[in-house]
RNA sequence: UGGUCUAUGGUGUAACUGGCAACACGUCUGGUUUUGGUCCAGAAGAGUCUAGGUUCGAGCCCUAGUAGACCAACCA
């Protein structure tokens, strides 16, 4: 827990800053303050990590506040995941606070504020205060009420807590200035009535203070000294500092500072949006093991110590970030490998007989734990004559770099002998039915024989089809097909849904595992990260995949595929010149006309190695990143134009993009394009 | 067309009061390995949005642009 040279994130400097000019370290107290009206997901993480992990460093109590100061969203329900999740990612806060317990403290600072004059009671719809309001560019009008009478703003205020008027009959708002050019400031409402029960003060009130009015002055109540949140409070900021200003006496003054908050790859971290997976039965639930919450990924399998690590290392900064998935299964591989049980299963089976093994023969192997925890101890499999392996691990005709199972070729089992291919069994429409091999009997694992310890370049998992045990497994990809689904302004992040983001494959695994209990992780050798799901009950093994193992074979197998089909001789990897065009894209744009042409040329070379089913995905970057990426609009324009391609819708979508575009440059390219295609 | 914030390899984050841009993921090599995993060794990849300025010296400071984000809920 030493990590001593770490470098300092910007709130970390700002708290360094206020310990130098005296606020002294006891003084330092942090919150989470969530609202309870959804599940927590893996963005709430960053912010809890940032709060709590501070807590950590500089041994400073923690709150965690439930901010809830509007019972219509509000419920019990989600107090308790809440508590549930942060529990089980392994955070401790000080104390448990609850917005509404300060009601009252709110309603008196209130009544000061009317006496003072701060404060004052609007009659108006809802419609007309937003009217009032002005824009952006616009400064607001006041409201007529605005200038009501202490004592008349006292009275109505009472009766607006007795319950004597309806809803949205009367606001609370606070006098500041309807021209400022932060809207917020443009007397912000403080208090509005809401006949809903709540469910901490039941019915005990039925007006509510507003988040701005509650937020800081919560704060204030529980001497918070950095009040963290994300980026979008930003311009709140100075009203929880006016808020602050009209109550502050002598405790510690709480400073609010903002952070970018984090997004991840191919998924959405919007509870509204989440609740619509939920609703509209996308997924099965909150806790659907392919959501973004805390609930689902740890149904999914994932550990707390990976998430930790994973909000440990994107770090906190105030720009916009989308963080890569990889970098989240990197973190929970990690963990993984180090704790996870090997054990064998095979998930897409194929027959393979050993023609030389003792009929009706079987023995129970040693099998070790884990390899990379020498205390884990080993246990027995059973082995016999007859196998199911990998159907893919087997290949009639393979090339060079396969490495496992074909005929002719000697591999390995684990844990067991070196087998040799002989034959294969087809049906009539040519599939594979049965592999035969031999098996060589000195070549058992661990028996210390010369032929025991032979080097044999491929090693197969395999389960023995008598002891197997039939398992259902679920197998999860991404819930969206592209990287920011709802980062589209005119299509609707559903569009991106993932039609195979679920697979429900029946699979066999090793007997030990009938002992296995829910949550249980296991590495699947080979395969993967597995654990055994809520729905899992002895007599039905039901598994989760977490993650595959880290795979760079896979990477090359597409190719190897089309080699096999077209026979033909090898292809090298192709690597995509893309870098160079951007290369030469950055310095293009303020080219001198005649260095621009010598440019120009040298993106077309490098064009031209562009393969075509890259394309698309080329275009898209290219439409995501139009106002930059110069050279590689010019560059599609020639691959289309050289390659004899009609340009696609996208392509057509991305050129009128261009020549909308305010950056001269893209627009004159996009003419030339425009114009070669006549469109 | 107002205000506020942001801009560093493919991604994310660093670079203390200006001193030859670092770390992690990802990618690629090679080695070890009874998991094409792990582990080990190594490589490629940015010259810090643009243009000016200050300076012996700028990613850090100044000016002007450009691009993106956020702000007008009786939500938080």
């Amino acid at each position: 827990m030493s990590e001593e040279k770490k470098p300092l994130n910007f709130i970390e400097h700002i708290i360094e800053e206020d310990l130098k000019n005296g606020l002294s370290t006891e003084n330092l107290r942090f919150r989470f303050p969530p609202e309870p009206n959804g599940y927590l997901h893996i963005g709430h993480t960053k912010a809890i990590g940032i709060s709590f992990g501070l807590g950590l460093t500089y041994k400073a109590p923690v709150n965690l506040r439930f901010d809830d100061t509007n019972p219509a969203k509000e419920e019990q329900e989600y107090v308790d995941a809440i508590k549930k999740d942060i529990k089980w990612l392994g955070y401790e806060w000080d104390r448990e606070c609850y917005s509404s317990d300060y009601f009252q403290q709110l309603y008196d600072w209130t009544v000061q504020l009317i006496k003072d004059g701060k404060a004052y009671v609007d009659s108006q719809s809802a419609d007309a205060i937003a009217e009032q309001k002005g824009t952006t560019t616009e400064p607001g009008r006041n409201s007529p009420f605005r200038d009501r009478s202490v004592e008349e703003n006292l009275d109505l205020f009472t009766k607006m807590k007795e319950g004597t008027y309806n809803e949205g009959e009367h606001v609370v708002r606070a006098k500041i200035d309807m021209a400022d050019p932060n809207m917020l400031m443009r007397d912000p409402l403080m208090y509005r009535i809401l006949k809903k029960a709540h469910h901490r003060t039941g019915d005990a009130w039925c007006i509510y203070p507003m988040y701005d009015w509650t937020h800081g002055e919560s704060d204030y109540i529980e001497n918070i000294s950095h009040s963290l949140c994300s980026l979008e409070f930003k311009p709140h900021r100075k009203l929880y500092d006016w808020f602050l200003d009209q109550i502050y006496s002598t405790n510690i003054r709480p400073k609010q500072r903002e952070f970018a908050r984090l997004n991840l790859s191919y998924t959405i971290m919007s509870k509204r949006k989440l609740l619509r997976l939920v609703e509209e039965g996308v997924v099965s639930g909150w806790n659907d093991p392919r959501m973004p919450t805390i609930s689902g990924l740890r149904r999914r399998g994932y550990t707390p110590a990976s998430i930790r690590k994973f909000v440990d290392t994107v770090g906190v900064a105030k720009r916009e970030n989308v963080i890569d998935v990889s970098l989240l299964e990197f973190c929970v591989r990690e963990d993984l490998n180090k704790m996870a049980s090997r054990v064998m299963a095979v998930l897409d089976p194929v027959k393979m007989v050993i023609t030389n093994y003792p009929k009706n023969e079987e023995e129970w192997l040693e099998a070790e734990n884990n390899p990379e925890d020498p205390s884990s101890g080993s246990r027995k499999v059973p082995f016999s004559g007859e196998l199911y392996i990998e159907r893919e691990d087997f290949k009639e005709d393979a090339g060079q770099k396969f490495f496992r199972l074909t005929l002719g070729k000697e591999v390995r089992l684990k844990n067991a002998y070196i087998i040799k291919g002989e034959e294969v069994i087809k049906d009539n429409n040519g599939n594979i039915t049965e592999i035969r091999c031999s098996y060589d009997p000195k070549s058992k694992s661990g028996s210390g024989t010369e032929e025991s310890k032979r080097n044999v370049k491929g090693t197969l998992h395999w389960i023995s089809i008598a002891h197997a045990i039939p398992a259902e497994v679920r197998v999860y990809d991404r819930l969206f097909n592209d990287e920011a689904p709802d980062g589209h302004k005119d299509k609707d992040f559903m569009e991106f849904l993932n039609p195979s983001s679920l697979k429900v494959i029946t699979g066999y695994v090793e007997p030990s595992l009938k002992e296995a209990n829910v949550l249980d992780q296991f590495q699947f050798q080979r395969l993967g990260y597995f654990n055994v799901d809520n729905d899992s009950k002895p007599s039905a093994l039901v598994f989760n995949k977490t993650v595959g193992l880290r795979d760079t074979w896979a990477k090359v197998k597409p190719k190897q595929v089309q080699n096999n089909t077209q026979k033909a001789p090898q292809k090298q990897h192709v690597v995509l010149p893309i870098d160079e065009i951007k290369k030469a894209g950055k310095k293009y744009t303020n080219l001198p006309e005649e260095k621009r042409e010598i440019l120009k040329n040298k993106i077309k070379e490098a064009a031209l190695k562009i393969e075509l089913e890259e394309l698309i995905p080329l275009y898209e970057t290219a439409v995501k990143k139009a106002g930059t990426r110069i050279a590689t609009t010019i560059a599609l324009g020639i691959v289309l134009e050289n390659k004899n391609i009609q340009p696609d819708h996208l392509a057509k979508e991305f050129i009128n993009k261009a020549l909308d575009d305010k950056n001269e440059l893209l627009q004159f390219e996009a003419k030339i394009i425009a114009t070669k295609f006549n469109f």
